[in-house]
DNA sequence: GGGATAAGGCTTTTT
DNA sequence: GCCTTATCCC
């Protein structure tokens, strides 16, 4: 159906044709707050955009005067184009950001007031870590068992909360020393922010907040310019987050959209409250529920609903289709996690397979889901073998290697002079003779003189380093003048060039003999044309935007949907994405529900939710898989399968034998955890299976799967001759300690004499 | 200053 | 099993 043809027609009418009921009300509704409970595969997206589109149809808003928010830049370029398909043309001056880049927008034009220049940095988690280990290292806080990612999560959970750390600190027992300590990380960490110009991610929603508090007047002006305010995935904001859209939306009207069921976000900060009190909080708000699914089958819905039902205070709620039972929900138990991944890779060449005729899925149309990132190198292994073409969102990012950080770092460096992080990173990189003894004292130079490095660099002749050092110095600084002078004028694309050509960076990487650096030069190619596209797609963009853009990415934002891909991804990167075909993957204790989860209050709520999420993702066929043994650490430990499978009826899965011919859970199991539902009893319950597979198979697995180095059992005598991966043929002249522990010195001949440990050097015995 | 090797630590999920 | 750090040596 066309709808544009309607819109000519009528300026309204085509909007909320082919709309069901609630659907139509919830696009035509007028009113200051509406709350959408939008079940999965109920069509928010669509509503959501024809509420735009019809919102700007009737003349209720002007583009400018609406704010719609979602969860990534992907979903508002989506949603931008389909409003545009609908009115026809481009409602330009709509703001359709996430969170995030909304405070960005907002920050980059007001952050004078909060002591930030315009060109702030915004620092990622890793930044983030790095600053925190040398306070931690500074403070002697290791004695207090503190890390970098421990303190870092307590700094971000008290800002979503919008705690500074005054305030952090005030409410904190003083009488414990750790916390104390904490606080005291905090401060110094905010400090080190303010001194770098720089905002983490939790900082750029609650500095907005505090902004819009501190000064009435710049939050008036916003709250003047947004008429109508939309909020998708409201059911994982967070307390600042929720701040914010109270704070303007006191004039405005505001919608938003979510569903309780997939809240998967609470160790961010997410509060579930934010939806279910929604209505206590915004009197007179109407609600309507979208609770027709148009996305999966009956069957696939089934399972969906049974599993969820366990959570108990939730409202209750029916997803219904009027789409057929559709196919069995297919399970299969493997050996091993790579048995559970040769499944799946089976099973996806037969969906792929011509002989399906016209029901062959497309690779594209294909993913498979998982708990943990970790998870990944056993499905990679075997669909790399299988041939199998696929994607992994997210994991790994691109911006997150070596050298894209260091490239990155020399465009943020030059972008705003006072980030003494992203100076310091590239000081010595590629190597140019200034290492860390040089660079302790240009930055404790800066501390004791209230400069920057960058400014530190122009007075070196005050340092009484050596003539070598000074040169080299000198050199980077006036390298350093000359990029930064491009930036008015040059293209994005032109800066990075000429970073990667005249710092030398490219080069070292190209004269270096290791075969990844190889690799490494074609990630910075991919970089220049990433910077390149964005200049393509923003003729007046300058370096700090694009610094803006690349800081902001999300996983979901990496999708690309003509790409001919299975897709790979964690089940909280699968929220709001939809494939014909779902591989639900390592459905065992202590992986869905993850472990750590057992020990957090209201953690099986949430996995289950999780495991709803991943289900509720597929259209016609879904998969759910389950290894018997998993190997964490290197250690092979035998698994249970999730409590959460026996929450779904049995008549609604398809259980395929596995290759030892058991290919379901058994009676005995379900009997094991049938009344289980407390945090984490089952833990240590021995249940298992119907019987583990012999201590044979497993050594049959293990072998065949893995070059696992681990030489356990093997001993060496003196006299004994070994080889080694990478010295050769040696002899062992002596050798101490034992089992595990024993180290044996062995002479390798010209390489000369090496003591080594035997359980984990890798050697073998002639 | 910089490279190589071995010991130690660690995994939940992300903007 | 993989990544970061500590230590040794050139």
């Amino acid at each position: 159906m066309n709808e544009l043809s309607f819109f000519a027609a009528d300026a309204t009418a085509g909007l909320v044709e082919g709309l069901n009921p609630q659907q139509r009300e919830a696009v035509e509704y007028r009113g200051p707050a509406l709350l959408i409970v939008a079940g999965a595969g109920s069509g928010k997206t669509r509503v959501l955009t024809h509420r735009i589109a019809h919102l700007l149809a009737t003349k209720d808003a002007w583009p400018s005067q609406i704010l719609a928010i979602t969860f990534t830049n992907k979903a508002a370029a989506e949603m931008r184009e389909r409003v545009r398909y609908l009115l026809g043309e481009a409602a330009d001056g709509m703001w359709l950001k996430t969170f995030h880049s909304a405070c960005v927008m907002i920050l980059r034009r007001e952050s004078g007031r909060l002591g930030h220049d315009s060109n702030f940095t915004i620092y990622d988690s890793g930044d983030s870590r790095a600053i925190l280990k040398r306070l931690i290292k500074e403070l002697g806080a290791d004695i207090h068992k503190l890390t970098p990612a421990g303190v870092g999560a307590a700094i971000s959970n008290a800002k979503n909360e919008l705690a500074d750390a005054e305030s952090y600190a005030r409410n904190v027992d003083q009488n414990d020393p750790v916390a104390r300590m904490i606080s005291e990380i905090f401060s110094r960490y905010q400090y080190e922010l303010r001194k770098n110009n720089a905002f983490d991610f939790d900082d750029l929603i609650g500095e907005t907040v505090h902004l819009f508090r501190a000064f009435p007047e710049v939050l008036a002006q916003y709250q003047q310019k947004f008429k109508h305010i939309l909020v998708d995935e409201y059911q994982d904001t967070n307390h600042a987050q929720y701040a914010l859209i109270r704070e303007l939306a006191k004039t405005a009207s505001l919608t938003v959209v979510g569903d309780s069921d997939q809240s998967i976000y609470a160790f961010r900060g997410a509060d579930i409250r934010n939806i279910t009190e929604f209505e206590k909080d915004f009197p007179g708000a109407k609600t309507i529920l979208l609770e027709q699914n148009y996305r999966s089958t009956q069957n696939i819905l089934s399972a969906a609903n049974a599993v969820i039902s366990n959570n108990f205070d939730r409202p209750a709620k029916n997803l219904w289709t009027a789409a057929g039972d559709g196919d069995k929900i297919v399970g299969y138990t493997g050996y091993s996690s790579h048995d559970e991944a040769q499944f799946i890779a089976d099973e996806i060449n037969k969906l792929h397979s011509k002989s399906q005729g016209d029901d062959a899925i497309a690779f594209r149309d294909i993913a498979v889901f998982y708990r943990t990132n970790s998870q990944t190198r056993a499905l990679e292994d075997i669909f790399i073998r299988s041939g199998i073409p696929y994607r992994v969102v997210g994991g790994t990012k691109f911006y997150e290697r070596q050298e894209i950080k260091d490239a990155m770092a020399y465009l943020v460096a030059i972008a705003n002079t006072r980030d003494d992080l992203a100076t310091r990173r590239i000081l010595n990189v590629p190597k140019r003779g200034i290492g860390d003894a040089s660079e302790t004292q240009i930055a404790s130079y800066a501390e004791k003189n209230n400069l920057s490095v960058r400014q530190v660099l122009s007075h070196v002749s005050d340092l009484g380093f050596g003539p070598k050092i000074t040169g080299a110095i000198n050199q980077f600084a006036e390298l350093m003048d000359n990029l930064e002078a491009m930036i008015p004028n040059e293209n994005v694309d032109v800066i990075l060039r000429a970073v990667l050509d005249r710092t030398g960076l490219l080069e070292s990487l190209r004269n270096s003999k290791d075969p990844q650096d190889e690799a490494r030069v074609e990630n910075l190619e991919e970089l220049v044309s990433v910077a390149r596209e964005f200049q393509r797609n923003n003729p007046e963009g300058r370096l700090p935007d694009f610094l803006n853009e690349v800081a902001l990415v999300a996983a979901a934002d990496e999708l690309d949907d003509e790409s001919g891909t299975v897709s790979l991804m964690t089940l909280h990167t699968a929220k709001g994405l939809e494939y014909e075909a779902v591989f639900l993957t390592g459905i065992e204790e202590g992986l869905l529900p993850h472990r750590m989860s057992f020990i957090t209050p209201g953690g099986m709520a949430e996995e289950r939710r999780l495991f709803y999420v991943g289900i509720t993702r597929a259209r016609k066929k879904l998969h759910l898989s389950l290894a018997m043994t998993r190997t964490t650490f290197g250690e092979s430990e035998s698994a249970t399968p999730s409590r959460y499978l026996q929450e779904i009826p049995s008549d609604l899965i398809d259980w395929r034998e596995s290759g030892s011919g058991r290919g379901m859970p058994t009676t005995r199991y379900r009997a094991s955890i049938a009344d289980d539902q407390g945090y984490g009893s089952s833990e240590g319950s021995s249940g298992g299976y119907g019987g583990t597979p012999s201590t044979k198979e497993k050594k049959v697995w293990s072998g065949a799967i893995s070059s696992v180095r681990n030489n356990e059992g093997l001993q060496l005598e003196v006299g004994d001759m070994i080889e080694h991966s990478d010295f050769g043929k040696g002899k062992v002249i002596a050798t101490a300690g034992e089992g595990a522990r024993q180290t044996a010195e062995i002479h390798f001949g010209s390489v000369g004499t090496k003591r080594l440990l035997v359980k984990v050097a890798p050697i073998s015995k002639l």
